[in-house]
DNA sequence: CCGCATAATACTTTATCCATAATTATGGAA
DNA sequence: TTCCATAATTATGGATAAAGTATTATGCGG
């Protein structure tokens, strides 16, 4: 059989170690040992330090010249300048994605929408995670601009790191389906301004909630 | 000797074939034949391909899996995507710099200003646009945001792979230099929102000359 | 004469091996 | 007993070789 999609060693390894980054199995600041993984996935060292590197320029893993390989610790000072910066960015994409809409489109986002309120109702933590990012990632599809676009999941990548960022979320989850509401509600109703407006709020009041958590955390 | 900076082959090999792209020594749609540019180098494959893989993350080359590695082609939707994000980004570099920007650091921009005063006077043109990126780039590390810097960088690597893209400034010099004096003004009278807009228009500029360039030699 | 299939060549990909550098542990001296 | 130095072990970085896959060219058949 031969594959469809020809994906490269290196790059299935990438996706791996991503997952297991993002599922806080590997923690900020843990090692990586090449030998173990590589032993681990039945793989030679090669495949494993070219996804490394990827990894590496997506800034989820510190290459430390022979020092070897850790998970990147991300420090509040890096929250707290990621979060306006992806309200802008994501605030920009709502509004370019009400001027390029077609009906199709958002009859597409409520579905989404719906999926999420689904979720919420029935308390399904994991479901309103996914559709959260499916929502916002299929508005960041009807911008229309592929580097707006890839701009902002990079940035979405190192957020992850941080394993606070997921449980803010859960803390927070009526509020942020209210701010859903009222996003979808503006993009039915084709008003640009408000739904860049909203979105960004949006997001702030993400960052507000990682906040609370973390001093809470700390004291 | 020990070496102060350890950094690796790899990073090496990855900053001079960056060059040889800016250069436009490799154009782009070129392939890389691997072989030969590590013969070239006199080094084995294995660091080059390490290199690529990081290249191939910046977005400047493109490795198709079993097919081997091209140099990114950029298209006009391309430009046409990223110049309005960068005047988004810019724009908000701009502001923010205004805000936590000292009196030391206003001087150190005017003198980078003067520098590029001095150049256009002259008409040197490489001395214009290396004053020129210095000082978007001292405004852009003003801002204090590390992030909005290297979404900023990384847009730039990518525009840079236009031939176009150099050549665009060198026809509107004097304007460039008009719309970077209204800029320092602003910058000198802490008006963050006139900086902000300044900035803005300043890349959309940059995009119109392109644009233009761009007509006059597809016709 | 054109199209398809097969074979050969070339390039990517992966694995193994070796060397170098860093870190840690142990021993000796103060 | 503690600190420093040296040695040994371990891990990373680089090179080479082998294998697999894709592409191209050539030959044969329709």
């Amino acid at each position: 059989m031969t594959r469809i999609a020809p994906t490269a060693l290196y790059q299935e390894v990438a996706e791996r170690l991503r997952q297991r980054i993002f599922a806080h199995e590997l923690t900020p600041g843990t090692w990586i040992d090449e030998q173990k993984i590589a032993e681990e996935y039945g793989i030679s060292r090669t495949p494993l330090r070219e996804a490394l590197k990827v990894l590496a320029s997506e800034g989820l893993v510190d290459l430390r010249p022979r020092r070897g390989c850790y998970v990147t610790e991300i420090s509040r000072q890096d929250t707290d300048d990621i979060f306006p910066l992806m309200a802008l960015l994501e605030g920009r994409c709502a509004a370019e994605a009400v001027r390029r809409a077609k009906p199709a489109d958002i009859t597409a986002l409520k579905n989404i929408h719906e999926q999420l309120e689904a979720a919420a109702r029935e308390g399904r933590i994991d479901a309103f995670f996914e559709s959260n990012q499916e929502f916002h990632k299929k508005i960041q599809e009807l911008s229309g601009n592929r580097w707006l676009l890839s701009v902002i999941q990079d940035l979405r990548k190192v957020l992850k790191l941080s394993r606070l960022h997921s449980l803010s979320l859960e803390g927070r989850l009526q509020q942020s389906l209210d701010e859903h509401r009222l996003i979808m509600a503006a993009l039915q109703a084709s008003d640009a301004a408000k739904a860049e407006k909203l979105m960004h709020d949006h997001l702030l009041s993400g960052r507000e909630a990682l906040a609370k958590i973390r001093d809470g955390a700390s004291s």
